[in-house]
DNA sequence: CTGAATTATATCGCATACGATTTAATTTTG
DNA sequence: CAAAATTAAATCGTATGCGATATAATTCAG
């Protein structure tokens, strides 16, 4: 049984199971998103936003561990639905900055029904998410260190 | 501090690392999965031929927790390389099994290299690793079972 | 045994994700 | 202070991921 591919076998591996949580989160979450017009990933964006009323795109980039140009059509959209507005700095043209229209402000309310909806889709006891949470973190840290 | 906006903040999400590392973890395995032209979802389709020789079609996507509409371009790309074929079942001729050709089959030694090449890169100690693996196991459990 | 329901793929459209390249604004340097 | 280097966005091309719908093969029901 202990081959030489046993490193290849989809059931050793780390990286897979995460990759299809993650994917089953994004499912899970849709039903309850669509209620407020939004998709996964635009929804992350609009909890930095309700959270921080204005930000720069670039550090909306990296508090969301993504590219620019992933979350520049996102923001397009975001902009088009009415939610968010752009400006630029006038300090420095090159910077853009996101705030939150009246509308997208009134949606922080309707989101807060979000996360109930989502914990008892998740079946898992305190500790395990504390662990889960813990562990994930530092796993982007130790990436966000490499980066420099 | 402990407004009624705390469960909607990025910070306290589960899910929000959880979309982020796995995102993170297809990063890393860019550069090694490139050596053998590719991508990370095809990669865990040839894992499964890999170990399987031959895989119906919608097995294969149970197996990835992908839906078929995500899988069937996917195939066509192998396909297009190379490294696998497509036939079908002759008792039912609306299942496809899909198989690994000669190239598909030698690509299994080059692959050895990859899982090396990734643990280097995710700095978990091996209790990490496996509290993690057992976790996010439970939760694709967790799930399987509500589709029922 | 034939039309209806079921099942396995295929196709379409939309929304990410990211590497690579380009463009525009600012800073650095000689 | 003007050319070069740097930086922040925008654009382009490729590869997913999935809901919805269509199609083809099989099974089921009367």
């Amino acid at each position: 049984m202990n081959d030489k591919y046993e490193s290849i076998r989809l059931r050793n591996q780390l990286c897979f199971p995460l990759y299809a949580v993650s994917n089953m989160i994004t499912r899970k979450y849709k039903p309850l998103l669509d209620e407020l017009d939004l998709t996964y990933t635009q929804y992350i964006v609009m909890m930095v936003l309700w959270e921080e009323e204005k930000v720069n795109e670039k550090l909306l980039c990296e508090t969301l561990c993504l590219k620019s140009n992933t979350v520049a059509p996102l923001l397009k959209k975001l902009e088009s639905k009415g939610y968010i507005k752009k400006s630029k700095d006038s300090d420095d043209e090159r910077n853009i900055i996101i705030s939150l229209t009246k509308t997208g402000e009134k949606l922080k309310d309707k989101a807060l029904d979000v996360p109930k909806g989502i914990a008892c889709r998740i079946n898992l006891s305190k500790e395990e998410a504390m662990t889960l949470y813990k562990i994930l973190y530092k796993m982007l840290d130790e990436d966000k260190k490499e980066g420099d």
